[in-house]
DNA sequence: CTTCTAACA
DNA sequence: TGTTAGAA
C-alpha cells in the first residue's frame, strides 16, 4: 500500500470536486459536516480533497442515486469503515489509471475552447 | 474570481 | 438542498 499516500494527498479545492463527482459544494460541505468525508485545509482555510476523499464522494453520490438518504449513508460508509462488506455493491469509481487519463485529458486542454476544468495549479500538486 | 461560514427559504 | 450575505 505504498501508493496510498497519493490517494489521501490533498490537492483539489472544492470546485475541482464539484465538477469531478457532479455535486454541488452545499453537499459537499453538508456531508462533510455529516462526517462523511475529511479534507485537509489550506493556509485561507479552503478545503483541499484527497482522490480518497472524492471516491468516498462518488460513493455517496452514488447511494444518493439509489434513493439512500443521509442516514442510511451514515450507516453504509460509518460503519463501513473497515469493513468491505458493504462497500462491495459499489460501482467500480475512480480508480488511479482512471485519474491519470482523466486528468491527462484536462491538462491538454480536452476538447474545444475549454472553459476549463483544473488549473495548472491544481495539477502541480501531483508532480511534486 | 473562488471559496468560506452561517442562516433562511 | 438551494441560495444568499458578507468576508477572506
Amino acid at each position: 500500500m505504498g501508493s496510498d499516500i497519493r490517494r489521501s494527498m490533498p490537492l483539489f479545492p472544492i470546485g475541482t470536486v464539484m465538477q469531478l463527482a457532479d455535486l454541488t459544494a452545499r453537499q459537499i460541505r453538508y456531508y462533510e459536516e455529516h462526517g462523511l468525508v475529511s479534507p485537509a485545509r489550506t493556509e485561507g482555510n479552503r478545503r483541499l480533497f484527497s482522490l480518497n476523499d472524492i471516491d468516498k464522494l462518488l460513493e455517496i453520490k452514488d447511494l444518493l442515486e439509489q434513493g439512500v438518504n443521509m442516514a442510511g449513508i451514515k450507516r453504509i460508509l460509518g460503519d463501513g469503515t473497515k469493513d468491505e462488506a458493504e462497500k462491495r455493491a459499489k460501482k467500480p469509481d475512480l480508480s488511479e489509471s482512471d485519474l491519470k487519463k482523466l486528468l491527462k485529458q484536462e491538462m491538454m486542454g480536452n476538447g474545444k475552447y475549454s472553459k476549463n476544468n483544473l488549473r495548472a495549479g491544481d495539477l502541480s500538486r501531483f508532480f511534486r
